[in-house]
DNA sequence: CGACTTGTTGATGTACATCAAGGTACGTGG
DNA sequence: CCACGTACCTTGATGTACATCAACAAGTCG
């Protein structure tokens, strides 16, 4: 997949070795959860899962989505503590490592550990995106934003098609990830319906009209982030 | 100071050749801009900033703050573009590296490798707290939250006093930061202060009461972050 | 078939934003 | 010392974007 960069042969060997198992997650089970100190690090193999945190009177916030070829639990690997849960939106297929060995990659492969950096600087760039949005945004911006945003991921790892993008959640993951209501984001969709520029149908969005959605949305020109080779 | 941890020989040697010198950012200057490819990595050593991104239409979003001890353009050294500003509050004395040798420092000194990993983790998961204060608390608890937080950070590297914790920054920049408006923002301070909890008074903020403060942000136990050493 | 999940819509309520005005503290130059 | 400006905080009146509640339709799963 074009989204990956290549790996030199001892690299491979070490990731091979590294690796520990593979693991299948059921739909909506939970991968992670926040508050335990898990013994893994994942990297998604395929599927689609969500990092969320909750406060203790239930209400949720998503905080991204993740997908394959992302890395998960880099934060207890490096910290001893998940600080949010991960749940699997559809089937997943999970690579899994020993997080104790994290160490000893930092020391024989520094282009794996600089990869690591280079995620954990990736993944924080999309989440203060992700807060512009919902500190800043109006609830049309904050959709808008949001399925640009998703559709660039979902195509650069091929989970789109001509008819747009198969969605595997509700609409209540998308209330959680903007941080709206279940009604207002319903009626935030209809209304983006009636303007022609974005539908919702039967778990398959499409995007009907980009440019207008772009500047409906505020969208910064998003250049796919690539990992420069040192 | 007690939140950082002790260095090897070798490792200070290689810091201090890495590390091509020292800035003084005046208080209200810019010290990184969104969009450029800044050749340098900062640490602060001294002083407050703040991180943040804005809408084209002037919307501002603070994304977070910054203390001393902690990187600045670590994104633009693994990415090659800078996707937030980083403005001074107070004047900052900052350690300039030089960004084309961080290659170098991940093959030579894993253990530097790794706390950059770490401060990158760490500031992650700071992001995740404050998008879940932003999507999902309400406006006091929002505030409440925030000084909290605040305080522990600022505590940490010595920057508080008996009388609390002297603050360089208006309200307008919190409302940035809390996505509030600035007179919601004042208006919420006076609850607060009306109800003993918290108060603001030409620019020291005291809290006043810890538990029940606590109790209304459902803050979370931060657990001071502590690098592990492996 | 009912029970349940998901999407949809209208009526009502409220938390927040916006607007507008005034207050205090600090500076400046006369 | 004053008059004047400016930056920041404060407060009330009004407006609106969003939440909550309630009810129903359509699909799906036992």
């Amino acid at each position: 997949m074009k989204a990956f960069r290549k790996f030199t042969p001892d690299e491979l060997e070490f990731v091979d070795q590294f690796k520990i198992g593979e693991l299948v997650a059921e739909e909506g089970s939970t991968v992670l959860t926040e508050g335990s100190n898990s013994p893994h690090l994942y990297t998604v193999l395929a599927g689609w899962g969500f990092r969320y945190k909750t406060l203790d009177d239930g209400r949720r916030q998503i905080l991204n989505f993740v997908f394959p070829g992302e890395l998960i639990g880099l934060q207890s690997a490096v910290m001893n503590t998940m600080e949010h849960s991960v749940d699997a939106l559809s089937g997943m297929l999970l690579c899994v490592f020993q997080r104790e060995r994290i160490w000893e990659l930092f020391r024989e492969f520094p282009s794996l550990a600089f990869d690591f950096t280079w995620l954990a600087a990736r993944e924080e760039s999309l989440i203060d995106e992700h807060l512009l949005s919902v500190g800043r945004r109006s609830a049309v911006e904050r959709v808008a934003y949001f399925f640009l945003h998703l559709y660039d991921r979902a195509e650069a790892v091929g989970l789109t098609n001509r008819a747009g993008m198969p969605i595997p959640f509700t609409q209540q993951h998308i209330a959680d990830a903007l941080g709206l209501s279940l009604v207002h984001t319903n009626k935030t969709l209809r209304k983006l319906d009636q303007m022609k520029l974005l539908s919702w149908d039967r778990k398959i969005v499409t995007i009907k009209q980009r440019t207008a959605l772009e500047q409906l949305a505020k969208f910064s020109d998003t250049k796919q982030f690539v990992r420069p080779l040192i």
